[in-house]
DNA sequence: CAACTCATGTAATGAGTTACATGATTGT
DNA sequence: ACAATCATGTAACTCATTACATGAGTTG
């Protein structure tokens, strides 16, 4: 039988996000939008019950601040037992995700339609794609003028956040190459006629 | 307001499918684990109601063949209607997906454990990665003997089967090389203690 | 003064997973 | 004999999205 309350996965991302400074509900939200987004997304009220449930379980406490609107300001910090929480869950091996990309689904039926339809679908996410990758590449520039050796070291805050960045760049670099072979496939196929 | 019935990405999921043959439901849910499971996935329980849902809005119809089961095998095929409407939805521009990586979340805290806690995990995906990739290169090469020019031609499935193919290894490649820059990286740091 | 962001909260719906049950066929 | 695969079906549950409501402060 499982615990009566297991945290999901959303649950570490938030104490992850914790373990670096304490945030808002509304802060948690954004992180969660960006630079987390990348690999894990949620909705503000997807965080809300996640955060109430890891409160009652002591990994996390909150402070209220009276704010200007009509509810106050609730600031959460990690605690020890949130800490040791997101530390056993660290090294535990990973589920596999499910995927879901919907272009490459539409792609294993693109047989059906004329080239001329489908190429828009490739070059909007080649748009897309490009401008992730332009934004990663500034960041990661930044971070190495400002960071520097330290992004070596696997033990700091900072090689992690570089870590996942790396991966970013990679995964769009490839979406890219990819999307511009298809669309040269395609425009091929609609000068031949 | 939305429409009543609104189908499912998953609903055009399984019409793309049908578009190339009558499938059973099993059948259906088997190819929604190879090939098509590398990018949308979906369990027997779930394609099951959403067959019911395109039966029961002409897009496809099922002939039931008495089998040697409790239940007999229904065959579904694609209907014209059914064909239409993936036509129709195939130009449309995909919504961009929720990314889930749990890995990746993993990295963001890895800071918090030691490298020789985390090396297991980034060991264990590269030969998840690597199988995968080789799975992938053996089937290009069969289909790159097997149909040849074919495979330039977008308008056919066998076209649309190979470029999702390469998406894969795209993306495989890419995964392994980065596990592979993150197990140096530790090991580095392990090695100099 | 309209639009947007900050910041919390509620309700309803849809998407997806897990566990279970039935029963024939095929391979070890 | 046992396990795996083929094949359908049901129920309970969790996860995730969407839409809505409140209200102050900031920006164009």
């Amino acid at each position: 039988m499982a615990p009566a309350n297991p945290i999901a996965t959303l649950g570490y991302a938030i104490l992850g996000l914790l373990a670096r400074q304490p945030l808002s509900g509304y802060d948690v939200a954004a992180r969660l939008k960006v630079p987390v987004g990348f690999y894990w997304t949620a909705h503000y009220s997807q965080i809300r019950p996640e955060l109430q449930k890891l409160q009652q379980a002591g990994l996390v406490t909150y402070e209220a601040i009276p704010g200007p609107g009509p509810h106050s300001k609730k600031v959460y910090t990690i605690t020890q037992p949130g800490l040791d929480a997101l530390r056993a869950w660290l090294t535990q091996p990973p589920k596999l995700e499910a995927p879901r990309n919907e272009l490459l689904l539409k792609t294993h039926s693109l047989w059906l339609a004329g080239p001329g339809e489908m190429l828009p679908l490739f070059r909007a996410a080649a748009a897309v794609h490009a401008e992730h990758l332009a934004h990663y590449e500034a960041v990661r520039e930044r971070m190495e003028v400002k960071h520097g050796e330290r992004l070596t070291m696997p033990d700091t805050p900072e090689f992690a956040e570089y870590a996942t960045l790396r991966r970013g760049i990679g995964f769009e670099t490839e979406c890219l190459a990819w999307c511009g072979w298809m669309i040269e496939r395609l425009e091929d196929r609609q000068d031949r006629g």
